[in-house]
DNA sequence: TTGTATGCGTTATCAC
DNA sequence: GTGATAACGCATACAA
């Protein structure tokens, strides 16, 4: 029976700390914190290998919240994420967690699940544990909450959205063009009557510079077009609408395509048309959607990939360098989608057969 | 000598310390922190509120990092996750968020993105953080890494999968059951050949229990079963097999059902089917699996949903029961998984049609 | 009821 | 080159 060591208490043997170290190699603590922050050049050869011994015997890991405490930086970094069941926000959280990783931060990421409060609560929560910087990606927080870390002198980027009244560094979607790029393509495949579908602005920018860009290219274009708001939580009357829209266009008859605002409303609608029509509803009903979730490909629809990794990426590059003192105005960066062409949007037989 | 009221670089103007707030209250800071941690009965409601005052004034927020030091916990739990691509994981990470939150834990979130180097690195940077104890769902973690947090006194909370060597709590769905489920499910549905499918097993014992139960259960029914491994990153010769089964049932003819044993297997093979019987694949070939994913809907594959939320809960509950110092021998939770059915899995006409 | 002093694990300042 | 020693922001034993 391994009596483990004979710790004292026997329960919790007590992480070795800097000075467990300095005893263990005879020596002070300022040698083992040279040696830990690679002032490896002040360090005789002969005592620098008694200190790697000793850490190596303690298993000595330098506690982040002490040298964070001292040094008045953490390396953590908040990222605040409206919605983790959109794999869009997944793929934004892989860039982010790539650039942490390659700069040394660590992303302390908070999910708020679709809920303000827990918005809210989070940021509090994020400047108590003294975060060096926040990702926001959120659906309902406003510019007083923000300028708190801004006035603190903690740098904001925001990801995807834009805060109203509150101006800092931005990385997302270029919406306008994303959005002419798919309506193009529609028109272009002969649709002549697209139906946008976007959830209730609220606070969320792109859903409400999406839904501009889109009445501005079917302008453009002299098509006819219309928008359609859909309450994920409440979908009845837009799924309602959708139909009256698509019965119409039967009788009229017209090649309508439906546009989805993002995946979430992409998917609600996709169900909806599978249920009124079938396995093969792609093939009576065109739908768009921006967004490239897993299951695009599986229904055959045509969407626009965002560069999702990038904007991460971005957005803790952006915060990098402010943290490294950068004083420059506020920068947006947006980057370009890509159009993934599927069957669905293939022209389609008139639907009168 | 106080020079520091002028901010000298008037960037970053520094969080209010308890001390400033002792200053401004006009008191000590022992009684600041008296109310920081609602020892409110000792204080006079004069002090109290001038107190109040100073923190609304300051914007005062207690550091969490300091905090942690001196007493010892800092309410910080890991979160490890090796894949948040799956939505299993991100169902998980929800019920862990839901009861961190409502036992006042903070979660650090972990993401491997399926890299094992990244696991490692994350345990490490977690000691580091000094959580207090761990969630682990990890792809290839040895067991000696997990034993330093043990052994260093941080419980460890296993999910979906165990350790091989290592004995900790654990909780994840009770896969026997599960699979008999879906098995019973498809032979009773007339299915008369069942394959399973299923990823390398490595270090993922879920993923060995699952066609260990699959064996058990055919065995049991007498029914035909077999099992093909396929390997997401190199597919093609899985893929191939699964063909070849298919055209050698449609010969015989005999009714086969293809078995997923998780959803990215199911999207994988769902893809596959779609792209070679097109559209409507699901009439052609029946597809079932563990993990009910946002398009099982859609492509009416029936599933067995996990109780991925509950599961989150529980590794949680778990935890914070080490936490407050419980000292029972390492418990199992196994939660019953549930029988989604859908169109994909209804009898089918005989393939020679 | 309130305040003083000490220490948590680290880094920074300054001697030797 | 090396090592005391004083903070960092907070909690607590102890004194008042």
């Amino acid at each position: 029976m391994h009596e483990e060591q004979h710790p004292m208490t026997s329960a919790a043997a007590r992480r070795a700390t800097i000075t467990d170290v300095a005893r263990e190699a005879g020596t002070g603590k300022t040698s083992i914190s040279r040696y830990l922050n690679g002032e490896t050049s002040v360090l005789s050869p002969e005592l620098r290998e008694r200190i790697e011994a000793a850490i190596a015997k303690l298993d000595y890991r330098p506690n982040q919240m002490a040298r964070g405490l001292k040094r008045g930086r953490n390396r953590l970094v908040g990222m605040l994420l409206a919605d983790l069941t959109n794999p869009y926000s997944v793929e934004v959280l892989q860039g982010v967690e790539a650039a942490c990783h390659a700069l040394g931060y660590m992303p302390l990421i908070c999910h708020a699940a679709n809920e303000i409060d827990m918005e809210r609560r989070y940021l509090q929560l994020l400047t108590t544990y003294r975060v060096e910087g926040v990702i926001v990606n959120a659906l309902g927080v406003k510019e007083e909450l923000l300028q708190t870390f801004s006035l603190g002198g903690i740098p904001v980027v925001l990801v995807d959205r834009s805060v109203e009244g509150f101006v800092t560094d931005m990385v997302g979607l270029d919406n306008p063009e994303a959005v002419a790029l798919a309506t193009r393509h529609l028109v272009e495949e002969g649709f002549d009557d697209v139906v946008f579908i976007v959830q209730p602005f609220r606070r969320v920018s792109s859903r409400r510079v999406r839904e501009a860009a889109f009445r501005d290219t079917i302008g453009a274009l002299g098509t006819k077009g219309s928008t359609i708001v859909i309450d994920l939580a409440e979908a009845a009357p837009a799924l309602a609408a959708i139909d009256a829209h698509l019965d119409a266009a039967d009788a009229n008859p017209q090649r309508v395509a439906l546009f989805a605002a993002n995946a979430p409303v992409a998917l609600r609608v996709a169900l909806h048309l599978k249920e009124r029509y079938g396995a093969n509803w792609q093939q009576r009903v065109a739908l768009m959607s921006i967004d490239d979730s897993e299951w695009a490909e599986l229904a055959g629809m045509t969407t626009v990939r965002q560069p999702t990794y990038d904007i991460g990426r971005r957005a803790v590059e952006f915060l990098h360098e402010r943290l490294e003192g950068a004083r420059m105005p506020a920068r947006e960066c947006l980057l370009p989608g890509e159009l993934v062409v599927r069957s669905s949007t293939r022209r389609k037989q008139s639907p009168g057969t």
